[in-house]
Parts: structure tokens; sequence; C-alpha cells
RNA sequence: CGGGGUGUAGCGCAGUCCGGUAGCGCACCUGGUUUGGGACCAGGGGGUCGUAGGUUCGAAUCCUGCCACCCCGACCA
């Protein structure tokens, strides 16, 4: 095994690889497609869980769980929802087990076939709109607005460590309303505060858009999305928010009286984020020695390796920083004190920068004499020496400083690879030398947006919100076109 | 499901063409010297060669079936 990882330039896919399994987030488990999500990896899902929980709690949202299994029968209820989610999916159709009869093991046992199959889930809406059918009488019965933790399978062929695997982690929101207007506003809600977690804590900029009628959610009335940009040029969707209409109401026939006492079918929404995430994370920020975590959502966010030679000197630079490892975390910072003497410095620090943690701290003899540290930055790469009295102050600065530096970062990145293309061959050259976002003009149809994705693997990402009106023409058909979409070859 | 590839120690590989009872690097264990950017020396442990058959005095190696995984497509958050 060789120390480095694989460079982004020589093999995209397999740096994105060795960053997941040399970073020790996750591995490939012995169940095709299914991954392990190892201690630092679900770290990081954690952090992002708490933070997205907050904001969920704080828009008045609050958890329940629903069942794994759904009902074959279910499925078939919503037509479009059938379409888009009736294929790949586990199926449960036995419920028993029994040894087998020519000897060798275990077999599933022929009579205990369930009367109606279960699919495991590979998203809630079914079930939870036949359960609400319970829950909504009455106008004072809504909105309701529930939010679910939980993992759904999806029978991927190809799957990729965070990006696509058959089982994965994830939050849905389900939420019911009265009107029409105030689901959307709902819809329109969440896709803000998953743009905002994505920007500020993660530090990825993300266009907020709506798909188009060919990309919605199957089963949605429109589907609404944050699209980020990976450092290979490559799209990749960060989170979705639905305003379902009253298509599932209609399809579970759940009512409400209203208070002119007459029935009226429940306006619904729905809005995830998932592990994928994590994927987002890295391919955003990471580089060719390791991964780059935005100090909010690193797991360990500052760590201080001492150099000493014997205990006495490991000791004396435990007792000089005691007192500033104690301040740092009554502000909150998590602090590592890396007193392992089996491995030397340059190994820690390879390390470190390998697991991303944002701030390093190298103090030894000579530093002690001298009353400093040195103190790297894994964003920048940057060492200076700091004066050790003033690390309390400098440190909380510094953690704020990589925040806010890597998003602007991954925001000039993502400015410089968006580009216009007014013409077909301008808007291949472009996604085929130098990927990104184009923005280009159709003539809004799902044939011309089809012939598109189908000779060039691009696909509109979004409209984005507030896009400007421009008079244009399809760059496909020559038609005539109001706005441009973003495209983009999508992960 | 189509096309391609790979299965040999925890990981990465050589050995396979040309059959003779398995080796290298990393990791691991022990001891010592080291420690300001991925340490060094010495010693040591670990493998029914994916699996089931066949050919042979003898199979990691040749033949046949099966399985698994990876990459590229179609599908997808």
């Amino acid at each position: 095994m060789s120390k480095k990882i694989c460079s982004r330039a020589e093999d995209y896919s397999q740096w994105y690889n060795d960053l997941v399994l040399r970073g020790k987030l996750a591995e490939h488990s012995s169940v095709r497609g299914c991954m392990v999500i190892r201690p630092y990896g679900y770290a990081l899902w954690e952090n992002m869980k708490t933070e997205l929980d907050k904001k969920f709690k704080e828009t008045g949202h609050v958890n329940a769980y629903f069942p794994l299994f759904i009902p074959k029968s279910f499925l078939s209820k919503e037509a479009a929802h059938v379409e888009g989610f009736a294929k790949e999916c586990a199926v449960v159709t036995h419920y028993r087990l029994m040894n087998d009869p020519n000897g060798g093991g275990i077999v599933v046992d022929p009579d205990a076939k369930l009367e109606e199959e279960l699919i495991v889930r590979p998203t809630s809406e079914t079930i939870i709109w036949n359960t609400y059918k319970g829950w909504i009488k009455s106008y004072r019965d809504l909105p309701l607005l529930i939010n679910q933790w939980a993992n759904v399978v999806r029978w991927e062929m190809r799957t990729r460590l965070f990006l696509r695997t058959a089982e994965f982690l994830w939050q849905e929101g389900h939420t019911a309303h009265s009107t029409s207007q105030e689901a959307i506003q709902e819809a329109e809600r969440m896709l803000d505060v998953y743009a905002d977690f994505v920007e500020n804590f993660l530090a990825i900029p993300v266009l907020k858009g709506v798909k188009t009628p060919n990309e919605r959610f199957a089963g949605a009335v429109e589907t609404y999305c944050i699209e980020a940009l990976m450092q290979d040029g490559k799209a990749l969707q960060a989170g979705t928010s639905h305003f379902l209409g009253q298509n599932f109401a209609k399809a579970f026939e759940v009512q409400f009286t209203n208070k002119e006492n007459t029935l009226e079918f429940v306006w619904a929404t729905s809005w995830g984020v998932s592990t994928r995430l994590i994927g987002a994370l890295l391919m955003a920020h990471s580089d060719d020695e390791g991964l780059v975590l935005p100090p909010k959502v690193a797991p360990l966010q500052v760590v201080i390796v001492p150099i000493f030679k014997n205990d006495e000197e490991l000791n004396a630079v435990f007792d000089r920083v005691s007192g500033l490892m104690a301040a740092l975390k009554a502000k909150g910072i998590s602090v590592k004190f890396d007193d392992d003497d089996q491995t030397r410095p340059g190994f820690k620090f390879a390390q470190y920068e390998l697991e991303g943690v944002p701030v390093r701290v190298a103090i030894g003899p000579r530093d002690l004499a001298n009353g400093t540290a040195e103190v790297a930055r894994r964003d920048t790469k940057e060492k200076q020496v700091a004066q050790l009295d003033e690390l309390e102050t400098a440190i909380p600065e510094l953690l704020d400083a990589i925040q806010a530096n890597m998003f602007q970062k991954a925001l000039k990145f993502r400015e410089e690879n968006t580009r216009k293309a007014d013409t077909y061959d301008e808007f291949k050259r472009i996604l085929d030398d130098e990927a990104g976002f184009v923005l280009a003009h159709y003539d809004g149809t799902s044939e011309t947006e089809d012939k598109i994705k189908e000779e060039t693997k691009a696909t509109i990402r979004c409209i984005p919100l507030n896009n400007p009106l421009e008079e244009g023409v399809c760059i496909l058909t020559g038609k005539p076109s109001k706005q441009r979409a973003v495209f983009a070859r999508a992960y």
C-alpha cells in the first residue's frame, strides 16, 4: 500500500475511493451494494444530523418513525409514484427459515409464504399517507409537520460509496397542509433550510431551483432542489423538497373538514437529504493529501501533536497546553492531544491531513523554550509560528476563517465553472472540454431535454429560482426560449 | 441485463503461458535504537491459491461448471 492516495488528476474516481477507504469513512460490506459506515464517517453523519435536526425543530417539525416494510399494494395507489419506484425494490416474500432437509444449512420455508409481499421502503410516502388518513379529520389537525430519520433501500445496479448505495441513511419530512399555498411555502422553506445548511455548515455553495417535469420526483407536482458542483465539474443533487399537491391525499383518501364544513383533500410536501451529502462534502473540498473538512462538521477540529523524546518532554508539553485545551473545549471546540509514542510526528502530520482535521498545532522543546507553537491549517496547508499564549483566541478565529475560506474557494470554483452556451456545438464543447454548469436556452419540451441528454449525457439540473428572464433560442431546435436552464453532467 | 476484467496472507501484487507442493512489499508480533514531515536494524507469526468437479504419479498452474467482486453502459438521491 502506497503512502499517498491517488491524485485527482490521475484518476478522480480512484481518488474519491481512496478518500473514503483510507480516510476510514466507510467500506464495502459483504452485502452487495451496501456499505459499512465506519466511526469516522458516521461521526460526520451525526454532526450533520444534529445540525439538521435542530433546524427542523426550529421550523416546527417533530420526529416520528414509520415501518421499514410497506405492503406491496400501497405502492400501486399513486400512479406516477408506481412508475418511479415500482422497480429496483427489495421484496420480502417469506417469513420463516428452516433447516435444509437435504442437509447443509438453512433454506426458506416454502410454507411460510406471505399472503401479501412486503416492500423494503425505497421512500415512505405511501406508508405515511396511509397513516395520516387516520390522523387528519379537521382543519384543526393541520398542518402536520413530521420528519423521520431512517434507512431506505433502492436496489441500484451500480453503487458507489456514499454517492449511491443500495441502502442509505436519510431523513424524510412529510407534511400535510390545508391549502396549496401553505404547502408550497413549506416546500420552499425546507429548501431554504437545506441550502442554508449546505452552504453555511458544509461550506458548499448550491443553486436553488426547480426540476423540469422529466427530472421531477415520482408523484410530485413540483420538485425543488439544491445543486452543487464537484471538483471534477460534475453536478450533484444535494437535497430535494417536493410539493406533492393532493396526489397522495387522493390516493390514500386523506380528507379534512374545513371551517366551512366541507370536505377537502389535504395538500402535501416531502423533503429529504441523505448520507450522499458526505460524498458531496468529500468531492467539494478534499485535495490530493486527503480530506479537507469544514470546521463546523469536522469530528475533530484541533489536534495538538507534541514533539518529544521522552516522558519528561511529553509531560512538559502537556502541562503547557492543558489550560489551552480546557479553554478551547469551554468554547465548544473539539481538541485532541495526541500523546501516542508509537508513531512519529511526521506520520501523525500526514495522518491528520488525510483525515482532514482543520487545525494542527505542533509543540516541541524548542517551542516551549520560546513560548511558541507551529500552527498549520488544513485548507491552505499554511504553517506559521504563533505565540502559545495567543492560541486561545487565535484558534477560534482561525476555525472561522477556514470555514469562510472553504466556502469562498468552492464558490469561486463554481463561478469559474459556470458558462453560457448559445449554440449546440459550444454546449457540447464546454461539456467535453471544461465540464461544470452550462447555462443554455432550450425550448421547454421533454423531447428536447431527452434528446440533449441522450446525445451529451447532460441533464437539466434545475431552473434556478428567480432566474432572470432573457430572450433566446433553443440550442437544439432553435425555437424561442425565455430563460436559460442549468445543464450539467451529474452524479 | 449487455461489454470487459479480476479472484493467491489483513491490504496490494508476483508466480499460471511452459504442472513438481507458494513468494514479495506493506500491515501485524517481539527486542533494540529512534522521534521538528509518512524511522531503522534484527528476529517472528500468518495462506485448504474463490468454489465444485475433471485430467495427471503430482494442479495455484491444464479442462469444465458455478460463485463473487471491480470497471464501462442502461437505472438512480
